[in-house]
DNA sequence: ACTGAGCGTGTAGGTTGCCTACATGCAGTC
DNA sequence: GACTGCATGTAGGCAACCTACACGCTCAGT
């Protein structure tokens, strides 16, 4: 019967750790070691050194040599799937923790569409102002499918779907609706078509419009629009900025579309309702499972999902 | 908007990290931060910096002192059962990753009756020759209702059990009975009684006893022997271990007990079966649930089921 | 075929964090 | 009231992690 000695000579690392985990998931997800190294801050040379002790410990190779860049191997595929389930678990009693000592704590990354963020946001840093988080914001105009790639870097990817409820590309992700907003033509207020209270896709197709660049969500609705009247949509302009637009629009360019919470008309300007076609935009908060794990992450979500509550009853007391 | 800055000056611990889960977990179960640092070969002193550095990484009081030693906190306690879930998660990761190449790889502690680990362990480590997995072995003779306290040591526990199919204490414990072992009586070969096949409890009451210490499970037979015939055992010794005994058994001190398995009868002595009342002892192997997630020690658990299989399966043909 | 850009890997060196050794304070025990 | 055992500080050694920098490789463009 010999006895317990060379503890750590033999074993070397009595568990598998969590950094290592992370590490393999991120290159599953991100797919370069020079992509996962901007995301977190290091050199590519630290990831390196990472992996080949993670290999040492483990005596099983992890990634291999694929052209440019590194494939993972099946191993290393394995243990990317399995990091969810582990950085899960420590999250969920991360949350236990935070729920028991009565207040959320820590730094929430939010990433936005500008005009969402513009009507969100404001709101949400007063509500938390009190309270022992934080936030750390990013926004971008970027297209519908793209959004979920966003919530690699951010706890809280706030997005926006016209096609569907949620963004395409949304499946691994909790989503959750916060709001569904109207999407409203904004014309001159000297403009034919600002007499009427309501506008039909027949009304506003033969006129010329400022557009969005193809393949963004609102470009959407022209499109449903010329399918719906068989008549093609003049585009004078395709621009990004929603201000930017509204500003040509008061200068005469043509028509566009805003979303109706998001937008304060400015003098010369007015929205009026589309009907007949869909026009209305989700607007919806994305986020990766294990992030959604920490309370502070449920908390702030849930702030958004009330405030986009009250932009909808808000929005009924005054127009209907 | 602001942007991405102050990275790790707010969330210092990115994640909770598994080692300061683990502490928790170990005072939970040693009681004392001196017994932790003892079972993990440290200094109580590492640990209580780590304590502090878990309190002021989570904002939370963690420990307080109370008389002589410490007393967790109810956040202590809520991450000290937190640990389980978590550490449990990394194993199952692991176990995965060892399925996938094929062979368990790793240390394996074993604690062990001595009897037991005499019948089983030259087996098993025949088994092992071949593979990755290095075994550490401790040995110790104590009362059934201490085996389940040695499981926070070791990766798997043979105890045994008298009473019930498994020992008193291993509730939380996964536990797998390895083999049933019948209890023999032993004797002098000139003894009287040596010449019957099969001895029943009013053949052996009246004679000189050879027993083991109050309270420790072979104990219980002799005492059942004086509630059944309700007449006194007399024993003249007590003694722990079985090779002394037997050694004693032979010199003429009186007849005793022996496991059979474990017994191969010195020149001079021999075994009879015990009928007419419960002579036998469960084998059970006890571990940890998140010790028993490591393929490395289902594999061994396996190996000694099997191992005991076949002590049940020799014996019945050798004697059935 | 050559050049440049992008990616991963190695090496050297600085900084951080963990641990041991030792000393101190404190609570029960004989 | 001395003794024992436990927890907690402090100083210093040692290992781990990271950055900076240089190099080899692959693919794209000229």
């Amino acid at each position: 019967m010999q006895s317990h000695s060379s503890e750590r000579s033999q074993q070397h690392a009595r568990y598998l750790e969590p950094r290592h985990l992370e590490l393999l998931r991120e290159i599953a997800a991100r797919g370069t070691l020079a992509a996962v190294a901007k995301a977190t801050h290091r050199t590519p040379s630290a990831l390196s050194q990472q992996l080949r002790t993670a290999e040492r410990d483990l005596a099983v190779k992890l990634v291999e040599p694929d052209s440019r860049g590194v494939r993972l191997t099946p191993a290393g595929q394995l243990l990317a799937e399995g990091a969810d389930e582990v950085i899960s678990s420590l999250a969920r009693v991360q949350a236990r923790l935070d729920a028991s000592t009565g207040e959320p704590r820590g730094s929430v990354s939010i990433g936005t569409l500008p005009s969402a963020g513009q009507v969100l946001l404001p709101q949400l840093l007063r509500r938390l102002r009190d309270t022992a988080i934080t936030l750390t914001l990013d926004d971008f105009d970027i297209a519908e499918a793209d959004f979920a790639a966003r919530a690699l870097d951010a706890d809280i990817v706030i997005s926006h779907s016209i096609s569907g409820r949620v963004p395409r590309g949304a499946e691994g992700l909790i989503n959750t609706v916060l709001t569904r907003e109207p999407i409203d033509v904004v014309l001159p207020v000297e403009h034919a078509l600002a007499t009427k209270a309501e506008l039909t896709p027949h009304d506003v197709v033969d006129h010329d419009w400022v557009g969005v660049p193809e393949g963004y969500p609102f470009d959407a609705i022209p499109v449903a629009i010329e399918q719906l009247t068989g008549r093609p949509v003049h585009r004078t302009l395709r621009l990004r900025d929603n201000h930017l637009l509204e500003s040509l629009v008061g200068a005469g360019a043509g028509i566009g579309l805003l979303p109706r919470f998001s937008t304060r008309p400015a003098p010369g300007v007015v929205l009026r309702p589309l009907v007949g076609v869909s026009a209305s935009r989700s607007i919806v908060a994305l986020s990766r499972p294990d992030r959604y794990e920490r309370l502070a992450v449920r908390t702030v979500t849930e702030h958004l999902v009330s405030i986009g509550a009250e932009l909808m009853g808000g929005y009924s007391v005054q127009h209907g």
